[in-house]
RNA sequence: GCCCCUGUCGUCUAGCUUGGUCUAGGACAUCGCCCUUUCAAGGCGGCAACACGGGUUCAAAUCCCGUCGGGGGCGCCA
């Protein structure tokens, strides 16, 4: 009978942005853990700012983070003639008047608008504080709140979760729901989410949009569970949420209502540990893609040379595009070396031919292990009564440009007996 | 300017509804130690908050009022 029916309604006017996904991820939540319906509207009225790529980028990205949909979504732009009906209507009513081609509703003054917000409690608004409001413009398209509730009522939405910016909005639908004789369903208004500095998220923040967290190498889950816990916990000293038990544990009581600041740090722990969770093979063509989008190729790489290489290193990313930072060297000859580090290491004429005498008892070995390798590293330290790290900084740096990474042992085994020996080689020259 | 929402560690938050169990808990970040070939991971520990001022009360982070601060809105944008 009361089925939960709730909707979100993009404007595909630009990407998704996070605060967009946000108010999706919240109304998802709410929907599944009601066992209602999810729906979505597409409000481009707006002929001249909407574009189909910014909607089919919009669909991706909703299904990206797993929010799914029950139904076809609906369309504004195709029920301009519903909302004229409408707007005749009410003017019949005698609640508006026309300006030039323009349905105007009039706003009575003096009263009091209470609603009972699912999120804030009660607020009150009076009416003289609202001028009277279009619904039709001269161009004949429909004003966002009267097409909203017009599109809310014929869908049968029973609760709409939105952002705080929306609370202005709300006693003037109440007043359209009123005038057309529907009853206004339950509203709940969330807290926007800010940039660090505490202004609104922008630009130049960093990114705003789910795409840019998508290419820039976060799981969808990381992101969906970051968003999630802004501005919700489930009250227990949980953190780190599947999609399927934040439905279950999903309270709206339990939404914050304060506006919450972004950080992007603990997103990226988040992100970490879930590629650290990930399996191998999940992460595999998601290291493909972000080394292809780095330009690095790849066609000569076995899958299996590439697995054992994310094992080594998806324990010590926050995003998948640092993997491309940190093994460059295991793709190409020409990696990134870290300049001060090699400078530090290699620096030494001393270090230099210890790195020497390393490299021509490496070259006697025929199974280039890591226990092997390992095996002849301590022999030659205890032999010249050097400290292991005499050799293993230098080796690292001169085989992988980098001070950090994986064991080095490893690297080397990974990289094989001919990389290893050229690169070893080739920094004396 | 007017209206609305809001104020617990640097950040996200638990606690606030039903005042005492809060010398305010957790997490991220940060610092230190352990582990260790580096970086991560892991373990242990440190730093760090009830915006301020008045009430009410035996007792207030929790209730009330004010001040200050933050955000949003005031479009024939959505």
């Amino acid at each position: 009978m009361n089925t939960v029916r709730v909707r979100f309604a993009p404007s595909p006017t630009g990407f998704l942005h996070l605060g967009s996904a946000r108010t999706a991820l919240f109304n998802w939540l709410y929907a599944r853990h009601a066992g209602g319906k999810f729906l979505l509207r597409i409000e481009d009225t707006d002929k001249v700012r909407s574009e189909k790529k910014f909607l089919d980028e919009i669909f991706d990205d909703l299904q990206w983070m797993g929010v799914n949909w029950d139904e076809e979504p609906l369309y504004q732009s195709q029920r301009f003639n519903v909302y004229r009906e409408k707007a005749e209507e009410v003017l019949a009513k005698g609640r508006a008047y026309k300006e030039g081609d323009a349905f105007i509703f009039k706003i009575e003054k003096g009263r009091t608008i209470e609603l009972d917000d699912m999120i804030h409690g009660s607020i009150t608004v009076n009416t003289d504080e609202i001028k009277d409001q279009v619904m039709i413009k001269s161009d004949g398209s429909p004003t966002y709140n009267f097409a909203c509730v017009i599109d809310d009522a014929y869908l049968e939405v029973t609760h709409i979760l939105r952002g705080d910016d929306h609370i202005s909005n709300t006693p003037k639908q109440i007043l359209f729901y009123e005038a057309l004789g529907l009853t206004p369903p339950k509203f709940g208004h969330m807290p926007l989410i800010l940039g660090p500095d505490g202004a609104k998220l922008s630009k130049r923040h960093g990114g705003v949009s789910v795409e840019e967290y998508r290419n820039g190498g976060f799981l969808p889950e990381a992101l969906a569970n970051y968003l999630i816990l802004l501005g919700w916990s489930p009250g227990d000293d949980r953190e780190i949420l599947s999609m399927d038990e934040a439905v279950s544990l999903f309270d709206i009581s339990d939404m914050s209502d304060v506006q919450a600041k972004f950080d992007i740090q603990k997103l990226k722990w988040l992100n970490g540990e879930y590629i650290m969770k990930r399996k191998t093979e999940e992460v595999l063509p998601l290291i493909k893609d972000q080394l292809s989008k780095a330009g690095l190729d790849i066609a000569g790489l076995t899958d299996d040379y590439l697995s054992r290489l994310v094992d080594l290193y998806k324990i010590r990313i926050k995003t998948l595009r640092e993997f491309v930072d940190l093994a460059d060297c295991f793709i190409t000859d020409d990696f990134t070396v870290d300049e001060d580090g090699k400078r530090k290491h290699l620096g030494s004429e001393e270090n230099k031919a210890n790195l020497k005498i390393f490299a021509d008892r490496l070259e006697e070995l025929d199974d280039f292990s890591h226990e092997k390798i390992e095996e002849i590293c301590r022999d030659l330290v205890e032999e010249k009564n050097l400290k292991a790290s005499n050799i293993i900084h230098p080796t690292r740096v001169a085989i992988s440009g980098k001070t950090r990474g994986a064991g080095l042992f490893e690297i080397m085994e990974l990289l094989g007996k001919e990389k290893v020996l050229e690169r070893m080689r080739g920094v004396g020259r």
